[in-house]
DNA sequence: ATTGTCAATCTCACATTATGAGAATTTCCA
DNA sequence: TGGAAATTCTCATAATGTGAGATTGACAAT
């Protein structure tokens, strides 16, 4: 193992359960020397990915803080959401409307908001969200190139088995196929056990799916004809977010970086050979 | 330089100018080969550090949404300050009122609430705060042990004499003192050249301070009997803060994290000999 | 299919640099 | 003014990061 990939480790450590490590708890936990431990803690605090407090504890710093600011302030998608969410939701009732966003390999909750509270706080900015289970989960899933639906499906045979996606790659292939053909997802507790879910793709300037608009309804009846009336409103806004964020990467957009931005998570794996 | 700095040097360069770079560009900027350079963002594509967008385009990855997601989560100043600022804004009026939080040798926004539109957008979680100007900076400065000031004192040394906060370090430690004095520190247009500041310390439960409580109003007038009624709302509210996270770090608190959490930022530079 | 281009990884000899035990230093608190 | 805890320093040794260039893979255009 490299040597940088020994000193990132360091901040694996740091979770929501334990958040606040002393030196000695870290040789303990990675089992590096002391000297070591001590040396990525200094430069990790230098680099402000670590902050040190009260005597000899250390907690993630305030780059990640200032990061996270710039991440916000240049995601043209995050904008565009702030923009047209809340008169989205007025319509649809109680509920919860989110963005989620693919980065890499990963699946990220970016933004919500709700008109149910505490559900706030149960499900911030910065949550992973599962790969298979949840109405945005899949739907992004059926809107994935080929070659990554197949790693995906390989990787995560048995839950999308318990997840009713399909006992084979033929049987899953199909069920994706389907939820392009209808243009949204849906997805009963899978997530929120007592909550329907729907989620429509959002699209980046130049065609692959940067992330889902999900609305989560906790508001009975679940009626067939309402929930379509909402699939219908929710895949109408998931529209207008492709279209904002395409129009800043056309060529009369004047900024780079959100050209770039906008084209948004790629949807190309890094290669691998073994 | 060791290559751990140099790795995280990658980090340095995304910008909210900016935020997305190709390897070929990093080569250029920092002077790595082309190797090297490929090898970092590798592993801090691994780490979560930094994400692929389009091809060949790199950006700030989701660990970073993650980590500030658990800073958040883990924060019981922020929690603290989420339950009492808004009942306390609606006693001051039309104007901003912000939590800053020290971390290491920085000082951060870590939240605002506002019943100004476009304020939030301009000053959002995650800014870095100057260290000598606006009533937040100068009354945390005030609250410093006098090893840090003196540092700083010797580090801003011009921004602190235009600042008017002394000419010489007995001025200026005069100055300090008297803040320390009145409890609350203000400032007229220093940051923002239409509005006041008022800022109040926030102290740990052990003692040093941690952050401070600000308001920034934007109404006028400024009477002299209003400001002296609004310092002394956010000095309470200040006051308020400090113990309960005060509370949290007491011996009855079942949760370790949130004790060393509610310690604090340190009040202690890492040691550094030459 | 075929070719060209760009992105990313691989190879390998070499030299730089990370490592860890223990000593020395600084800080903090009583 | 001690004494304990936290942190940095020293240095010989071994490990590993480095970079030029070759190679591979992906993708688009013809």
């Amino acid at each position: 193992m490299s040597s940088l990939v020994r000193m990132l480790g360091v901040l694996d450590v740091f979770s929501e359960d334990v958040p606040v490590w002393t030196v000695d708890r870290l040789v303990e936990e990675l089992g590096y020397s002391r000297s070591t431990a001590y040396r990525y803690v200094k430069e990790l605090c230098e680099a402000g990915l670590l902050a040190q407090i009260g005597g000899g504890n250390y907690m993630l710093g305030p780059r990640i803080i200032m990061m996270d600011r710039q991440i916000r302030i240049c995601d043209p998608l995050l904008a565009a959401g702030q923009k047209i969410m809340p008169g989205l939701l007025d319509m649809c009732g109680k509920g919860a409307l989110r963005i989620c966003c693919l980065y890499g390999d990963k699946l990220i909750l970016i933004h919500q908001i709700t008109n149910i509270s505490g559900l706030e706080e149960r499900y911030p900015r910065g949550l992973q969200m599962p790969r298979v289970l949840g109405a945005a989960s899949k739907l992004i899933l059926a809107h994935l190139p080929e070659r990554q639906a197949i790693k995906i499906f390989l990787h995560h045979q048995d839950e999308i088995k318990s997840a009713g996606l399909g006992e084979s790659w033929e049987d899953f292939r199909a069920n994706l196929r389907q939820m392009r053909l209808d243009k949204t997802s849906r997805a009963y507790g899978e997530i929120d056990p007592d909550a329907v879910g729907i989620a429509a793709p959002i699209f980046g300037g130049d065609g692959p799916i940067v992330g889902s608009l999900s609305l989560v309804v906790k508001e009975r009846p679940f009626s067939e004809k309402r929930l379509d009336t909402l699939s219908d409103q929710i895949q109408k806004g998931a529209a207008q977010l492709s279209k904002i964020i395409a129009d800043l990467s056309n060529p009369y957009s004047e900024s780079p970086s959100a050209v770039a931005m906008a084209i948004g998570p790629s949807h190309k794996e890094p290669l691998r050979r073994r």
